[in-house]
Parts: C-alpha cells; sequence; structure tokens
DNA sequence: AAAAAAGTACGATAATTATCGTAGATAAAT
DNA sequence: ATTTATCTACGATAATTATCGTACTTTTTT
C-alpha cells in the first residue's frame, strides 16, 4: 500500500485549492488565478505543479501538449489529515482545546452553531 | 509598534511545548526533554534556542553561565494566532469548516462536550 | 513562410531549516 | 593542580522551498 500521506506546503496548498474550487485545470489557469492574489511568474507555477506531480499530490493528464492538472485526493481527506497534524503539533493532541479557541475567535452564524449543536448532540449518543 | 508575529516552525514549537509546560529552563533541562522523543543533539538544541532567541520568540537571562530561557509569548496567543494562520491556509478562512471536522474526526469527553455547549450557548446571545 | 505566442523541461539561485562539530571558556571533580 | 565535564559561540553542511531564466518545441497569427 502506499499509504503516505505528503504534506502540501503553504504555496502548495494555494494551488491546490484553485484546482479543487475550478476543477481539472492548466499551467496557464493556475497561474492566472494565482496572478490575483500576488505577482507570480509562469514557469515558477509550472515548475510548483511539477514537483507537486512528483510527489504525487497531483495527477496529470499529459496526452496533449497542454498538460492537464488534477488532485490527487480529496480535498476533505487533505484538510483532515492537515488538521490532525496541526492538532498535533500545535496543540499537542487535544482537538477540543482547538475547537474551543476557532469558536471563541472567530464570528460563526446562526446556522452554523447549529450545525454544530447538532453535531453535538449526535455525538452524545 | 512590534506587533509581527513570528510563526514558529515544528521544531521551535515543540521547544515552546517544554518551555510553555515546565517553566524557566536552561538548553540542557530542554535537550533532555526533547530527547524524550527522539535523539538529538546537545549542540542542535543549544543552536535552535539561540536561534529562536534572535528571532524573539524566547527571552533568556544570561547573568549566569547557563543562560535560562523563557517563551516570548504565552500558548494561548501563539496557538491563537497559529490557528488563524491555518484556518486561512487550510480552510480558506472558514473556521466553521474546521470546528466541524475537528468534532467529527476526534473523540471528546462528556465535559468536554459541555463546555463547548456553554460556549456555543453563549455566542448564541 | 516568418514571426509571435504558448508550452514543457531543465538547471541555477537565494532563503530557510535542522543538524552537528570544533574551539574556547569556566566550573567541578579527582 | 590537572583532568573532566559543562557551557556558549561560531561556522559548516545538507535538505527543502520558492523563484525564475534559458533553451527548445509546437501551435497560432500575421
Amino acid at each position: 500500500m502506499n499509504n503516505e500521506f505528503i504534506k502540501p506546503t503553504e504555496a502548495e496548498l494555494e494551488i491546490l485549492h484553485i484546482l479543487w474550487q475550478n476543477g481539472k485545470s492548466s499551467v496557464r489557469i493556475v497561474n492566472e488565478k494565482l496572478c490575483e492574489n500576488r505577482e507570480i511568474g509562469y514557469t515558477t507555477t509550472l515548475k510548483m505543479m511539477q514537483m507537486m506531480f512528483e510527489k504525487g499530490l497531483l495527477q496529470r493528464d499529459d496526452t496533449a501538449r497542454t498538460h492537464i492538472y488534477t488532485p490527487a485526493m480529496p480535498q476533505e481527506d487533505t484538510q483532515k489529515h492537515l488538521l490532525n497534524h496541526f492538532v498535533d503539533s500545535a496543540f499537542k493532541g487535544s482537538a477540543m482545546q482547538l475547537v474551543m479557541q476557532a469558536l471563541g475567535n472567530h464570528d460563526a452564524s446562526k446556522d452554523e452553531l447549529a450545525e454544530i449543536k447538532a453535531l453535538i448532540q449526535a455525538m452524545e449518543k
């Protein structure tokens, strides 16, 4: 089994977010989205995505000249792994402490609070 | 104002956790704690802590030959900053999505659930 | 058909991180 | 009083990351 989770860097995560949101894309498309936030050269994005492919973070279809990339893992799975890692390193494994910090420091809508309450109710059983 | 938050690396965070838990400590003490988990040379720890001092992550008392280090920032403040950063980079700013992932993937005790419920009730007003 | 644009591949570089060895000073042990 | 242990300071190195330029190949435009 090849079960190893490869932790994307922050720059890689930006690219993953773009791909999760936009679906399969070429380097050019990704680069354009990235450039909405900050200046970044085309070849920089190209190189990043090539490295991500080699690491196994992305898959690609290279039948056409313009290669088309997709995330190798669904967003939720990646976020789950990242979260586990973060809980361990920043909160020493105490997920509930993290939950409370997050609840305390960020605003939540009525709907969100309701959803969380429902989740807690389900957990209590 | 010098308000800039310096994000500790994972290795640095390990050292911070030791200092938060044990209070002011010398390099030797920290190194011994680190060695409980993995092998790490004394001078490695020394160098790390010196760099952390220069970055402003640690303060130190160097009046005696053996310098004594303390975290420059309380644990909660650091965790809060790290959490904000993490929410942005991994969850695109959606803290509530993170909360639900964390609730879903980690077990919670009755007490913890009660505490979270209380917090939510307070937020609803 | 020539020029311009779009694409990939392949280094090269600078910055950061984690790691440790050696040198030199001071304190402790014999 | 020597030897041994404990410290700090100071490079040095290898690995990783982010960034880009250049070269070379196809397509598209003109």
